[in-house]
DNA sequence: AACGCGTGGTC
DNA sequence: TGACCAAGCGT
């Protein structure tokens, strides 16, 4: 059998240079995995590690989670931020409890039909958890192969659908080793193909990086806005949730009050973590985390 | 399809 | 020092 060009070297170059993550262990259940993808949307391995071992401790299977009240979830979720992870996280575990006999499903479709699941997180439980083959394509994924495969320095803004063609042309066939080769290429660009210094020189793929040997063109497109958060009603909604996650219980809307100075905006962003599920106004005014 | 959604670290 | 970035998702 004849693997598709570049699983050898990456999967080697894994071998030797994958971080031992808690949720890589072969001992990490696949809800222990579906945690672990869940924290990691947009939020670094380091700042989720502490979160992750707290969290599996306390709720080891998706049941254990399922009987607590969702602001629990909230509470536990700490500092990661996007905290509606966290209610996603907790319907979930509820879902699986109800509808897969307490077990995360390996079904692509059933994962993606889980809240907070798209499309790369169904990939990756289906593929690290159960050893499906699936092509992952996260931020890491798609900057490595914009370079490796396009010859361009990094991917457009959305994803494509001949990014997910050449994904999928580059999986190896056994699903075991499909597996394998999708966390082993999300690692190289964790680690080696980062967005700011990429450590070429270190790059199983140097030799054949259709960007490197053009000369490292630099990305030519739109500018791509950063984002601000300063002032914003995200950090606003942050300030608000701090303030329930560190209450024992309901508080008074006056230390809601305290912690942000435009009436307007604060209003607002009360309003909108009500909608969400996030914040539970009770009937004698106090605000609680959701029951 | 572009935008809103948290937080903190880096250079 | 303020952009930019970090294993995205839902609308």
């Amino acid at each position: 059998m004849h693997e598709p060009r570049y699983a050898e070297p990456v999967l080697t170059w894994y071998a030797e240079h994958a971080r031992d993550l808690p949720w890589r262990r072969p001992d990490a259940s696949p809800w222990a995995v579906l945690v672990s993808e869940i924290m990691l949307q947009q939020t670094p391995v380091v700042r989720v590690l502490p979160v992750y071992e707290a969290w599996l401790t306390r709720w080891p299977t998706p049941a254990d989670l399922a009987k607590e009240p969702p602001g629990e979830a909230v509470r536990a979720w700490g500092r990661l931020g996007y905290p509606r992870r966290a209610l996603n996280l907790h319907a979930s575990a509820r879902a699986i409890t109800e509808r897969h006999d307490g077990v995360v499903p390996a079904d692509y479709d059933e994962l993606r039909a889980l809240p907070g699941v798209g499309a790369y997180t169904a990939a990756a439980v289906a593929s690290f958890a159960y050893r499906r083959r699936h092509a992952v394509l996260d931020t890491n994924v798609r900057r490595v192969l914009a370079r490796v495969v396009t010859g361009v320095e990094y991917p457009s803004k959305t994803q494509t659908a001949a990014e997910i063609r050449i994904a999928e042309s580059l999986l190896p066939e056994d699903p075991p080793v499909a597996a394998r080769w999708s966390v082993a290429i999300m690692e190289l660009g964790a680690l080696v193909c980062t967005a700011r210094t990429p450590r070429c020189a270190d790059c199983p793929l140097v030799t054949e990086c259709t960007w490197r040997l053009a000369g490292k063109p630099p990305y030519d497109g739109p500018p791509r806005k950063g984002q601000t958060y300063a002032g914003t009603d995200r950090q606003c909604r942050g300030s608000l949730l701090a303030v329930l996650r560190h209450a024992e219980g309901p508080v008074e809307k006056a230390l809601l009050d305290d912690v942000w100075a435009d009436a307007l905006q604060r209003e607002r962003s009360l309003a909108a973590l009500i909608e969400d599920g996030l914040v539970d106004p009770l009937d004698d005014g106090r605000y609680a985390l959701p029951s």
